[in-house]
DNA sequence: AATGAATGAGCGTTCATTCAT
DNA sequence: TATGAATGAACGCTCATTCAT
């Protein structure tokens, strides 16, 4: 299992559309196959996750999407992919939007991740993911690629509420309140019994992030 | 899915015993299951998990394996009963400990608590009791209780760090606090990319956390 | 592909019995699987021995034939070491046959053999074990093993016939006539075109292979 | 399945060019999808020989190989007819070679043909035909074919190292040495464990394949 | 308390074949 | 000529479960 430190590379996320589905027609089917993928593993868990549910799901014959995806691993690394481009795109938006100041630019994004993991398909999908990372190759990689984006995008406020702060200091606190929010998924997220408490959680993050950023006081 | 927001039951957890077993040797061989089923799915994930595998791990045939857990449902419910325990115990004992101020006390819970993450099997196997707890009641059942438990377990110690806050007030922060380090395990886990920062998020933690019970801005 | 050109190691064959089977029925089981796994290929040819067709034969359920031969790899080799201990025990009585001159029981050998290839069993099998034994480590090894034994019994009589032969003239004349004698199985054998010709195919073989031990001029 | 014991009919064999490609291309790329296939159930055997393998191997679609051969055993039918012609053109060499005295020539198609079986093609090809041969009629014709003709070229040989043999004693005499040739090919073939041995057993053959001619001993 | 035997469903995968373009 | 899309059957295999002993 080998580890990518390295900042996301799109060109590698690109190119990796299924090697079938060169039509039109094709190509609807290959994302059709995605589609139905991601959420057959979000409604029923990667231990449901299998091929002839997803066909069925996706309304055509196992064969068919044997055709698109030669085996399950390409399909899942396929699912990946098509699913990181949408968080990739997201962190992006984050990133550029208009012009605020800092603070409120940064309470902004953690509301957004927060009240995110209220949807069914946050709640549903990562703990999947996450437990996935841990035997396949391809959910660590994209768990890699996805959260390093994530962190950047934090890294880029973070900098302007706490000039002082060196690069070392904000990857660190990056990834420190990044990885805290992910902790409330299985909390406050879609069903779950705190989910009404998700107002005061944002609360709380956005008082306590924003203390340790202009405290100063990161580890070195 | 029916949720538990009330404290654990021990009463509950006691008659979860298997059936079968009463006597010496068939305590000890249903022990051997529980252990070797959580083994294995620490080691192979959930997806993995199957009787036949257990019962070869556990040394012993499927035929009797289900002689003492007449299906997987049951099984997994007392692979989780049993469990469950050793956290129960674990956070009892953090509770009781030695007498010593309050901030040193709450220092040195998130150390314990943030260091556990490092070992494999909390790295492992809570990723997969997360999602199973999406598709699973028992699962759901027994994170409510555990972690019910061990927000109790710091609650005391911040009612003592900060008198001024009321019940509704602690119960927001134990959630906030055990939350928030429970999403460093997919970071800083075991075999985990972020390893090494585990020492700095543990005083990131320590101080944000104590602002925050300090400060007394929780929502109430 | 390790070859064996020892002598059969029958410790080997006779252990090799399915790991399933312990009980009379089991057994009965077993056998009847190998049996019908023996006619299929046969009958319809390797590239048409599938579990599901032997099942079927055997008048069991797949699920059933798989808790006995736990992959079809397993069956395969299973399968030949039944089939081989039948051809040894064959030769075996044809070393031990009624004492006879050599030339007589030299003659009866070659007549039981080749008349032996007219057998539906023997002309479909063995063309399926020489194929499959290019490409599968147990046919590979099968066919070494029960090759062996046969020369040996040639051998044995072929020294009476003439004693001036030394052991290394024995075997390269063993091989000769034994190889010789496998190759008509495509041309007189089971259904074959020139299948009346046996008679006097074994008249030709009797003379010349006589001839050729007699005269002495085997390379040494 | 029926049986050819005439001549081989040229006419026969040479229009069974597949069906499409008459223009260049279209011969070129049929050849190569033939060639294919032969390396396939060379290098595989006969039971990985599927269409698939043999498309990608020839570098081509499977779409496109099921336009020049509509179905399987049409592209079997069309191989054995392609391979067929070559060992044809290897007989009609021997028979008009140079002329040299009859034992002299003899005894170089035997060793010829023994020769032949070590190379990796004949070890492996042939014995995948002799199954296939019991159980699918077009592998049979060819076998028919192709021996008949192997034995009509022993036959013009073996009538002049022997004048008083009449026909039906000339065609047993061949049938007779050409299977027990054959014989050998799973045991002195290409990687064979016995292979160092070809100059013993072409010794030896040569030998008593004379006497045996010259002996006139002959069934009638 | 433990084993062995058997079932039937589902899995990922490969395959020959058909058809539209 | 050649490709891409789709089907349906069969394959080897793993599984949870039942049952007799």
């Amino acid at each position: 299992m080998t580890r990518l430190m390295t900042l996301a590379k799109p060109s590698r996320t690109e190119n990796s559309n299924p090697l079938r589905g060169k039509s039109g027609k094709g190509q609807q089917t290959s994302l059709l196959i995605l589609l139905a993928a991601e959420k057959l593993i979000t409604d029923q868990g990667y231990h449901n996750f299998s091929l002839r549910k997803i066909a069925e799901a996706a309304n055509i014959t196992l064969g068919n999407l044997q055709y698109y995806f030669p085996n399950k691993d390409n399909l899942i690394k396929a699912m990946l992919d098509n699913c990181i481009q949408r968080y990739l795109n997201q962190f992006e938006a984050l990133r550029h939007e208009a012009e605020q100041d800092p603070e409120t630019q940064f309470k902004a994004i953690i509301k957004v991740v927060i009240s995110d993991l209220n949807k069914k398909t946050t709640t549903y999908f990562f703990p999947e993911v996450w437990s996935l990372a841990n035997h396949n190759d391809h959910a660590d990689e994209f768990m890699d690629q996805m959260y390093e984006r994530y962190r950047l995008t934090l890294i880029d406020v973070m900098r302007q509420l706490n000039p002082a702060l060196d690069e070392e200091q904000l990857r660190r606190l990056a990834l420190f309140v990044t990885a805290s929010m992910e902790g409330h998924t299985m909390f406050i997220g879609y069903n779950k019994p705190w989910k009404k408490e998700t107002d005061n959680i944002i609360e709380m993050a956005c008082q306590s992030f924003l203390w340790l950023i202009r405290s100063g006081q990161i580890p070195k």
